[in-house]
Formats: C-alpha cells, structure tokens, sequence
DNA sequence: GATCTTCCTGAAATCGTATTTTTTACCGGT
DNA sequence: ACCGGTAAAAAATACGATTTCAGGAAGATC
C-alpha cells in the first residue's frame, strides 16, 4: 500500500530538501540556487517523477485543459467539417500544453448542464462550442454564467458571447458574383436553414441576386435538410430540377450538398458545367479531386479553429475580454462552374 | 478575494452538518437519514453547486477521463476509419461518465512520453491507443510501465498489450472465398504494409489462394502508401492494371483504396464489375452510396470501440487483467464484385 | 431504568501540489 | 561586536474534496 507512486515530498525527503523548494524547481522559480536546483533535478529525472496534475490544477486553479463540443450527429467523428476545425484547435492546444476534452451536445450532456457544469466543476478551463443549430437555446445559459467560453464558426444573435466565424455574408456575395459574371440569370439555392450562418448565407444569397435584377421566379431556393450531407444535396438537387427546369446554375450551401447535387445532375443526363454549373462552399479537401473539380468559395476551417482557441486561452488568463471576429473568404474557381449556356 | 465558487464548506455550514455528512450526500451513501438528506441537497439545488473535479479525483484516485490516442495523419479528425472507432467509445464513455481526452501522437507527444505520463501524471484512468503502424515502438515502453491501456483494431506482436480487433485474418479469407467462388483466377491485391493487422490481411489472403491453386504471378500484389487514401487507392490500381493487363477482380485492403480503385478501372475503360471486380474493406458508411455500390467485408469498428472502452475501464477498476479479443466479420455483397469474364 | 444496538454525524487525516510567509545563514561595512 | 541587508531554504497555509474512525443520541430489549 506504501507502493504508491513516487510524489514530491519523496524527492524532498531525498535531496533532504523541503517539500516548497522541490516544487519552486519544478516551476522554474529563479529563487532557488544552483546546486539545489541540479539535485532536485537530477532526482527527479532518476525517479522520471512526474507531477500529479490534479493536486497541480486544484493548487494552481487551472487545468490545463480545453473541452470542445461537437453537435450530436450521427458522424460527427468523421465529419471534415468538424475535422478541419479540430485540427486547427488541436494545433494550437498542442502548442500551448493544453489538452483537449471532447463532448457531444446530446441528451445527457444537456440534462446534466455540462456546457456550464465542466468549467464550473473546473474539469476544463474553457470551452469551445463547435457549430450548433438554431435550437440551442442552452446558449442563453451560458452567455449569462459569464464563464470563459468560444463559439467556433457560428454565433449567437443579441449576445455578448465571443466568437471567431468566417464571413458568410462575404462568402454568398463572391459565389452570387461568380455566377452572375458567367451569365447565369436562373439559380437553384440549396441552403441550409438550420444555423445562423446558414441563414446569412441564405438572405445574402438571395438579396445581392436580386440586387442584381434577378426576379425571384428566377430565385429558388430549397431546404438542404439538416445534415448538410451528400444525400440531403441529392435530394434537394432533384426537387429544384424538377419544379424549375430551366435552371442554369445551382448553389450550394456546401460542397457535400454540392457534390450530392452534381450526382443528380449526372443521374438526370446533365453535363457539369455545360448544362448546369454546380458550385460549394468550404473547400473541403477533397473539392479538388471530384469530377469536375468543385468550383467553390474557401472557408479557412483550420484557421477559424486556431483563432478561436488561442482567443479563448487569451481570456481565460484574462488577457482579453470577450471578442468577436469575422475571417474573410475566398472564391476557387475549377472546373464545376462555366459560361450559362445559350438556349430557348 | 472571498467571491470564489461555492465549495462543499459553505454548504455544510449552511446546513448546520460537516463536511463528510455533504460528502456523502453527494456520493449517495445510504448512510445518511433521509432529513438531512433532503435538506443538503435542497441547498446544493440552490446553490446550483458543482464539486471541483480536480480536489474530488485528487481524493478519490480517478479522474473519470480516458485518453485516446490517434495517429499523426493529416486528416485524423475527418478520418471514417477514426470516426466509426470514436463513436463506439465515446458512447460507451458517457454512458460510463467518463470523458474522452484527444491526443495525437506527434512528435511532441513522443518526446514528453505522454503515452506513459499522462496516466502516471493521473491525467486520465487509462489510454486507448487507436491503430498505430509497425514503427511506433513506443508501445514497448508503454508495455513495461504496466498501465492500464488498451490498443484498439490493432496489437504489438510479442507482448502481453490487451487489444480488441477485428480478424483480419478472417477478414482476408472471406474476402479471397468470395472472390475464388465468382470464377476469378488473376486477383491483384492493394495492401497495406504499414501495420501488423495489414500485413496479416496480405499474408492471409496470399496464402488461401495460394492453397486454391492460384500461382504467384497470377496473385501479384503492390503496396497500398501509408495513407491507405483513395489517391493511394487509385495510383495503386494503376500500377496493378498496368504491370498485369489480365487481372479480372482487385481486392484492396479497405474501402477507401477501393473506391480510388474504382476510378481508376473507370478511368481505363474497364466497367466494374463486367471487365473489373473491385472489392474493399471495412464497409465504412458511404460504401452502399458508391458507384457502382461496393461489396466489401464489415468490420464492426464502432463495436469495437465499444468494447474496447468496457474492457480498459473494466482493467482500471482492477475488474479484470489484461485482455485480448478478436471479433468476426461478415460478408457484404453489393455490386462492386461480379463473375470474372470469359476471356482470352 | 439500565444496557445494548443501531443509526447518524462530526472531527480529523489524507490526497499531492502551489504559494506566501518566516526563519536561517551569510555577507560586508562600520 | 554590531547592524542591516540579502539570498536561500524551511515552514505554514491553502486548494476542495474523500474517507476512516470514534462517539452521541435514539430506540429496542430485558
């Protein structure tokens, strides 16, 4: 029982030390001298102790880790979405020395509070709200805890919440310019309706087009369904074309519903882009390798997931309060995308 | 300076009892009457108070937290592979109450030893190490330190290491008898090399048809790149069709290099399965999407995530040594996989 | 009414570290 | 010989829980 693993009042006890010196060494304080450094040093690295982090965090009131919520969908593991995002939070975790906690916004996680609840037992220091749909009120929770807290690519309307997103706004405007610029005077929208920026995405979209002297005839748009997924792109594809034949041009509101919509295209005997132009949004790591090649407007997901954590461990230490920032975007153009084509 | 969160003190001052009697509350010990009872956990409701996690796993020796451990690719967060695994063990963990810490074993993560120090330093229960490739020795020193850890979908030759795979070996013969049975003779093989369940798959298979009487040169076999991606799929297949023109069916050794497999037949002329049979490995979600839809052998990854993460916590608990198991797989025929064509 | 259980409860020890305060040792200067 | 000053190390306290152990009160038994 006295078999436990070795602590620091074991090293003390062997450099005949006190326990605060060891621990002053291990923190790198300048005030302990030379050659008791070099003993607890080299005891230290002869025992490979290794200190217990939670008596560290209770102590020192940190824990040195993040939590990062993810939505509750079926693959949200394998989404790129999510994936691109997390490796950009987990470059900067890593960089940092933190760790990352991952948790699933599903029943159990909103029953039992832990999007305030994980902070306040202090099992993480902050936490990083990946995405999330218009129905998580649990949102108006958390902006009045006031706890360290980032929502990452979205945000919450009439709050103070902190937030690092790309520009959406932005983003539909460079794709409805593209389009208009080749011509195209009927355009399918497939959006998806289920966040915030998805309805940006939507109203500007839509708005610029009409800016432009589309009628709104000539402006359909259709649900995506709520999984923004390769399906929901094919179905939604095959409502358009077939209440709205005369469409030129479709609009994605990502490059999955994108991809889903070119299938369906092919599947109807459309040529990409000479018949129809199909273009995304995101550019996913695989846009370029489709057939065609995805035209698409690139969303930053790694950098919005950089950007996000390293502001949020800005205000956890409290070198910063609360921020909000908007990442602009950029317009691929490949080979999904041509000229409207001359017909009745 | 006194503003500080509610702790286990004020409550019990509040109500009149000490600190162990809230502690108990807390922990549900039957040992305390129902009054008291009622009246310390109306004051926790009001309170809203939460325990600090970090104190209660400082006394208690359990952080409720296991780490998982995924390999450096570029891709990991949007891996299928990956993201089938962490769905089974993260439903198990929140069911468990148990959260999932995300490690990557880069270069940073070798160098610390967090694969051994983040459990001795009791930042997690326990480890899952999430496929690996034969050159990750570290596993050796993490088998010396006597952790508790478990190896998911792959195992270290030679050690007492517990893991929970699929049998690939299986894997690989049901694939070969499928293949034989629809008539084909010149089957080339995509493999991957670069893990010790990948090179099992190779053996096995080579050597079952070799015993059905396929001779070397008519079972010729390329090495799938590190990735096992679909470009590798695809490059991989290409130098397949090129070096032995006569080859009627392609087996790669999961789903993905099938699919880049696929393209490449595509690419060539060759329709799948009429000229070509193409068959993968895994049955990630997407396969029944494919075109043509992908006959494939099912590995149930999720279910072994799932187990993986009973068996480890099972381990931790002392409930059980170490362990070792190996799940079956099963045949999916779709349309990928036909009769090998009369020819020459 | 005395004794014996049984049931609750509280005091104290413990977990392993960080941090602040106090003590000790040493130094040169007068 | 005395003093103040400084640097190094020790001691004390805090962090917020769990858990062991001992004892008091209530009820049961004779």
């Amino acid at each position: 029982m006295t078999q436990n693993r070795t602590t620091i009042k074991d090293i003390a006890r062997e450099c005949g030390v006190s326990l605060s010196t060891v621990s002053l060494v291990l923190n790198d304080n300048p005030r302990i001298g030379e050659k008791t450094r070099q003993k607890v040093q080299e005891a230290v690295r002869r025992h490979s102790y290794q200190p217990n982090h939670q008596a560290r965090g209770l102590a020192s009131k940190s824990s040195r880790i993040m939590s990062v919520v993810v939505p509750n969908l079926s693959h949200v593991f394998s989404d790129v979405y999510f994936g691109e995002i997390l490796n950009g939070v987990h470059e900067r975790a890593s960089e940092s020395d933190y760790k990352l906690l991952i948790d699933v916004a599903n029943e159990k996680f909103l029953a039992n509070q832990d999007y305030v609840n994980i902070i306040r037992a202090r099992r993480a220091d902050g936490m990083l709200f990946v995405a999330s749909s218009i129905h998580d009120n649990y949102l108006r929770d958390v902006e009045q805890a006031q706890l360290p807290v980032m929502l990452v690519n979205h945000y919450y309307p009439n709050s103070k919440l902190s937030y690092v997103t790309v520009d959406y706004r932005q983003s539909a405007q460079r794709a409805a310019e593209h389009l208009l610029s080749l011509g195209h005077k009927r355009i399918g929208l497939i959006a998806g309706t289920n966040t915030y920026t998805g309805l940006d995405f939507r109203d500007a979209f839509l708005t610029y087009c009409r800016q432009k002297g589309l009628t709104e005839q000539d402006l359909p748009w259709v649900e995506g369904g709520p999984y923004w997924s390769q399906e929901d792109g094919f179905a939604a594809a095959g409502k358009l074309l077939e209440q709205y034949p005369g469409l030129t041009a479709i609009m994605a509101a990502n490059d999955r519903m994108a991809m889903g919509a070119i299938s369906c295209a092919a599947g109807r005997g459309l040529r990409v882009p000479q018949d129809l132009s199909v273009m995304g949004v995101d550019d996913i790591p695989s846009a370029p390798f489709t057939s065609p090649a995805l035209t698409t407007i690139k969303h930053d997901l790694s950098e919005v997931g950089r950007r996000s954590f390293d502001r949020l461990l800005a205000i956890f230490k409290k070198e910063a309060d609360s921020h909000q920032e908007v990442l602009p975007v950029e317009l691929v153009v490949r080979e999904s995308t041509g000229p409207a084509p001359q017909q009745a």
